[in-house]
Formats: C-alpha cells, sequence, structure tokens
DNA sequence: TTGAAAGCGCTAACAA
DNA sequence: TTGTTAGCGCTTTCAA
C-alpha cells in the first residue's frame, strides 16, 4: 500500500525510476544511466529500458535531480514596473534567454513594493534559486535587493546603488544621437527636443545624447533648450505650438517618447506644417501602436528591449558559472525609420 | 570533506537543517518540529532552535520539502498572447491570488507555438508543477494542451475545445449589454456599432450583447447592422463618416475597442459632431493610454482581467485541492464612466 | 520531551 | 555490463 496514506491533497504520483526499473527489468542504477545516456550500458539493455520508460510514460523529476546535485535550475525574476510596457519584453528576453539555458523562471510581481519584494527574495532563498532578475522601470539607481547568502543577481532596466552589481540598461544616451544623427544626416538643421520630465535620468541621458551629436555639428537646439513636461500627447500638442513660437525655421523634432511625438505630429500639423515635408520626426520607444496610429508612421528609437533582457540573462547564467561580473552595461538602441523622416 | 567534490559550479550550499541541530546541540527532528510549530517541544529548547536558525539564516529547502511531500507548490503559466495588452492583467491576477496561496509560478512563453507550449508542458511536467494555466488571447476555443498524466490545467481569456477542461473568460455579451444599457439610460436612442472582425468570437458576443439591449427598448442598431473592420483607429474614423451618412440623428455609438473609438471621436468631430452633445460614445477594454488620450475621456467597458486571472488561479487551486470544475465560467464585465457619455 | 531511523526520487561511487 | 549502496535535506513515525 504505498500511496494510501492519509495525506489529503496528495496527488496520484508519476512513474518513479523505480516502476521503470521494475518493468525493465534492471535496477535503478541500470535506469539511470540508461536515460542519461552514460557509457558502460548495453545496447539491448538501453533499449529495454527507454522502451519501458515510454510505456509508462517516465519523466524524470527535477525535484530529486535538485535535491542531488545542489542546484534548482530555476531563477526568479522580480518585476517592478506593474508590468508595464517596458519590462514585459525585457522579461520575455530574459526568459527567452534562460529557457534555453534549460533555467525554468519563477514569476514574482515586485509592484514597486519593497516589502512585498523582500518576501519574494525570501520565498526564493527557500526554493535555492539559481539568482535573481530584478528588472524595473528606470528611474534612478535603486538599493540592491538584500540576500541573507550570496545568490547572483542581475539588474535590467535598472540599476543598483552598489556599483559592484551587474545591471543592464539601455544606452539612452547613445539613442538620442542616433536619433540627431539620422535628422542631421537627412539634411535637417534646426532640431527641436520635446521630453519627459527631467527628473528621469532617461531623459537627461537623452537629450546629452541629442545635443553632442547637434554640437559636433556645430549646433544647438531650436529653442536653446528641450522642452520638459508629462508623457503626454496632449504635452506634445502643447509644446508643437511652444516650438513654433520660438523658432519659425523649425525642420525637426526628436521627441523624448512615440506618445509626445504623436502629440507633436497633431501640432505641428494643426499649425500647418507637413510632416516629413516641413518637418521630421522621430519618436522614442518603438511602441508600434503610437508609431503605426501617427500620421505620417513614426521614425523612432528602438531600445531593443528584449535584447536588454537576453543578457541580463546571460550575465546571470555566467554569476551562477562563477563568472561573475559587475557594473552596468548599456545595450544599443537602434533607429527605426519611417515616414515621418523619409526625404 | 563534505563539499569538496570535483563538480565546478557546485555552490557554497545554504545551512541545512543539520547545521542548525549541531549548533544547537539537538537532533534535526527537533528542529524540524520546533521550526514547524509541532507540538511536544519544550519553550526552551524551541528557543535555543530558533536562535540557532536565525543565526545561521536557515531557510528551510523548499525543494526536499517537495520531494518529502510530492507536492511542488508550484504551478507553470503559458503565456500565448506574447505578453500583449489582454494577457498580463490577467497574468497578474493569477499570480497574485496563487503566491497568496503560497504557489509560485514558472513563467512560459508559449507564442502561440503548439511545439513550443508542448516543450513547456514536459519542462512544467518534469518540475511536477501541482497545475498549469494556460492563457490566450481570445480568439475561438483552442485544443487543449496535451499531458501524459494528469495535472489539472485552467484555461484564462482562452477556452479548451474540450468542455470536461475549465475555461475562465471574460462575459463579452454582458459587456456589450452594459455599454448600451448605459447609453439607453442616459437617453440615446440611435445607437451605432463600430467593431473589430467578425470572425471574432469576442466581437460577435459584444455585438449580441448589444442589439439585445437595444431590441429590448424595441430598437435596432443605427445603420442596421455593425460595421466591422480592423482593430485601428483608422478604421474608427471611417466608420464615423459611413456612419453619420446612414443615419443623420445618430446620437451614441458604442465601439468594439478602445482604438476604435478614439477614431469614431475624431471622425465624429471632423463632422462637426459634439461628444457628448451630438454623440454619445462608449468602448472596450479601458486601455487607459486610449481612453484618457481621447478627447473627450472615454467611456468604456472594463473587462476585469485581473480578475479573469485570479479566477482562474482559484480554480486551479481548487482543482489541485481535489475539487476540480469544468465548463467555461464568465467574469462579468464592469462600465467605467468618463466624460464620452456625461449628461 | 527528545532522538534514531526510514524514506521521498534520483545519481554516483564502488563492487561484483 | 550491471547492481548495491549511500546520500542530497527534510519530515515523520516510533522508540527511548
Amino acid at each position: 500500500m504505498p500511496s494510501g496514506g492519509g495525506l489529503p491533497a496528495r496527488r496520484k504520483t508519476a512513474p518513479t525510476i523505480s516502476d521503470v526499473a521494475a518493468l525493465a527489468g534492471v535496477s535503478t542504477a541500470t535506469v539511470s544511466k540508461s536515460l542519461n545516456g552514460r557509457t558502460g550500458i548495453s545496447p539491448a539493455t538501453r533499449a529495454k529500458v527507454v522502451a519501458a520508460a515510454e510505456q509508462l510514460g517516465f519523466r524524470s523529476s527535477a525535484i530529486a535531480q535538485s535535491l542531488l546535485s545542489g542546484r534548482s535550475y530555476t531563477v526568479g525574476l522580480i518585476t517592478n514596473d506593474s508590468f508595464g510596457r517596458f519590462s514585459i519584453p525585457v522579461m520575455l528576453g530574459a526568459e527567452d534567454a534562460l529557457q534555453a539555458g534549460q533555467i525554468a523562471v519563477l514569476l514574482c510581481d515586485g509592484r514597486d513594493d519593497p516589502i512585498r519584494e523582500q518576501h519574494y527574495v525570501r520565498t526564493l532563498a527557500a526554493r535555492r534559486v539559481d539568482g535573481i532578475v530584478v528588472t524595473g522601470r528606470r528611474a534612478d539607481p535603486r538599493p540592491p535587493v538584500t540576500l541573507d547568502f550570496p545568490i547572483p543577481v542581475v539588474y535590467a532596466m535598472c540599476e543598483s546603488t552598489d556599483p559592484r552589481d551587474a545591471s543592464i540598461l539601455p544606452d539612452d544616451e547613445q539613442g538620442g544621437r542616433l536619433a540627431v544623427e539620422h535628422l542631421l544626416a537627412t539634411g535637417r538643421r534646426s532640431v527641436g527636443h520635446v521630453t519627459g520630465p527631467s527628473d528621469f535620468r532617461a531623459v537627461r541621458l537623452r537629450t546629452a545624447g541629442a545635443t553632442g551629436a547637434l554640437a559636433r555639428a556645430g549646433l544647438e537646439l531650436a529653442g536653446g533648450a528641450p522642452l520638459h513636461g508629462p508623457w503626454s500627447e496632449e504635452w506634445g500638442r502643447q509644446a508643437a505650438t511652444i516650438l513654433l513660437r520660438a523658432q519659425d525655421d523649425l525642420d525637426a523634432v526628436f521627441c523624448g517618447s512615440d506618445q509626445i511625438a504623436r502629440g507633436v505630429a497633431e501640432g505641428l500639423q494643426a499649425a500647418g506644417r507637413k510632416i516629413p515635408g516641413d518637418v521630421a520626426l522621430v519618436g522614442f520607444d518603438n511602441w508600434t501602436v503610437m508609431t503605426d496610429a501617427c500620421r505620417p508612421p513614426l521614425t523612432t528609437v528602438d531600445m531593443n528591449l528584449p535584447l536588454v533582457g537576453k543578457r541580463a540573462a546571460e550575465t546571470l547564467l555566467a554569476a551562477i558559472d562563477g563568472r561573475a561580473s559587475s557594473g552596468t552595461e548599456l545595450v544599443p538602441c537602434r533607429l527605426v525609420v519611417r515616414e515621418s523622416t523619409r526625404v
């Protein structure tokens, strides 16, 4: 009566290696070796074992293997972006890279709540995860998660204040540079900049990239300074008016987000400017819902978020493998050209 | 020399129950009982054990416990919506309900690829998950995932073709009814309907709910039939023109999505109609990016997606607990009133 | 009140 | 080439 016990929730158990051994008429060790491709097993025996395993639908228990190996082949993925637009592609990229490395991903929604996050960290520790990826919406650097004992942690789309931690971020400055260089390359000379609140580091970095590129061409921003406002279309509409008032020969605008860019497009068009004929427009994010709804479709900067996730996963795998790294790695952005800047 | 072995990736191991036992000067059994609140332990011993555990940062290995209990306290979450707008809130809701039940969630991105999904199912089986939640974007019913042996599966935001499976879906028909009843209650009589492609079941259900509510008021759709088109703002703009041409006294439009509704708003306004003064407008999805960018802000139907996820999780937990259910459960939608229908 | 021992499913020494 | 045995970390009888 093996499974007749009193535990109510005890599931009908999966076939074990002993079941296979019994059916094949061999020992459990032989089953293990056969199924794991170890040498020193006769082809006949191996075939017999494989057949028995197949017949029973046997699948080696990852739990038992974990207990033995001391590794769970699992990592925790703590997200703090309310599963927003930004961290999802990052998580996707990470999940893909990890599962390719035979690592499973435990999903934890931290909700920007340090208490909740800490709770998850404890849970993950109890489950003996091999490592942790922390994603976030990228404001300024965040305090590291605290662990009682050392599991590798990698930060993706956010940065730890501890410089010994590994963090992966998109290269916002390079993205800004990319946008402006594209505008300059297509003959624009009077480039305005409408973006989000200046307390976002990403905003400041994109601006720096843009002004740097302009400076190298001997230019500065149209209107002299970036226009900061909320991350909304409404702000884009307003900013277009402000910009045109300040700089009548405006022939390009680089925006800190696609949403803002769409508003700018509407504002410019309301003022009678043609896009891209009179004014070229570049956004940021490559949020296709916005870029495609924009008239005309919007040229934008793509942060390669899945790649950010992938690099985080690879960095974590390396750390698990004993090759830890530290410091912040920047993943380059890429320009996606659409109608709004076509010459 | 316990951990001096040759395995290179073997991590510095976490403290075990034996470490605690040694430090406290008791047996491992006593540690286990003390830490798990079993009776028959003297307060003094318990205190000693707790102190030792604290000092070592001991955390009982969930893996060892799983091996013993035969339960992993883990479920698989397979998503097939490319992590889109719809399945994310569902997943969030499910994750929240599961972690509240002390169940961890393994994330699997199925990408609408049956091969990939099957691969994940095998992985999850090897990890001995207690159950599986499958999410999807809700087109027509899908074939069930195939398992070699019985683990409970619940479908969320998608439906299995096997009626013995449990599926949780939003109540699209009730959502459509809700929208139209609201329009009628605020005095509208000539209600148009602009929606997505008719091969979406959700589209047909929403339409049915809408026409049903109209019929009970002795009315039918303005223009006689729903206008079907792509899920885009552009389609909404076009449809507004078509609708006005067909029905000059139009005083309301119910849209199959917020994106379409926003386009309809623009189209109506371009034709000189005021919203909500001349025409009231209701969308579907409560996608705040759209509802708030819409001028005026859009009244819409919210599918309560986190609740769909939560119900899926609860249904799965019940099934794991031996109380399996089957058939499709519909989660009611809820109306979110904003300016576009204010009287 | 405490401890010794068995065993969850598996793999790796080592023995036969 | 195959089998025996020990043990991964934990909980749970059962005996002391």
